[in-house]
DNA sequence: GCCAACGTTGGC
DNA sequence: GCCAACGTTGGC
């Protein structure tokens, strides 16, 4: 079991928006960079923790919690001209992108903030504030995740 | 909207 | 394979 930190942008899709679907699946697309990609590829697992964080919006941090229910296949969205995702140098023998599925599982009463997380000293090397926190993917150690779940 | 950090591209 | 130019991310 391992654990993650998915971010993503509220405005295009929420934590809301994930609670809001059925079944509560949804395929995380649209992840664009090599390395974020070989995780999805090659290192999550089915069953792996997932926090769902915002970023690029009022309220900055971790919203909810959710869980791999399918492990890494092909981002179709690569091969669709009209997709904001669409790679033309990507081909269908050897497709760059990747996805996973993932369940809700819950949202928070409240956001834990970024500033609150940076202000953890239990938990200061933590990947999210670290050089290449830029990536979308980004792994949580089980210390991380235990005392960040327990924040919330 | 600014800007630092950092990833990608492409010429050589 | 280097590296400058350029694009993107994301906090503020």
């Amino acid at each position: 079991m391992q654990y993650w930190l998915f971010k993503t942008e509220p405005d295009a899709f929420s934590i809301d928006d994930l609670a809001n679907i059925p079944d509560g699946i949804e395929h995380w697309d649209g992840i664009r960079n090599y390395q974020a990609r070989n995780y999805l590829r090659d290192v999550v697992k089915l069953g792996d923790q997932v926090f769902i964080y915002h970023s690029s919006c009022k309220y900055v941090g971790i919203v909810g919690l959710a869980e791999v229910v399918k492990e890494g296949y092909v981002d179709h969205t690569q091969f669709d001209p009209e997709s904001k995702y669409y790679d033309p140098k990507s081909t269908k023998d050897k497709p760059r992108w990747m996805m996973v599925d993932i369940h809700f599982k819950r949202k928070f009463v409240k956001t834990l903030l970024l500033k609150e997380i940076k202000a953890m000293p239990e938990i200061s090397e933590i990947g999210l504030v670290k050089k290449g926190h830029r990536l979308s993917i980004l792994p949580v150690n089980q210390n991380e995740f235990a005392w960040l779940l327990g924040k919330c």
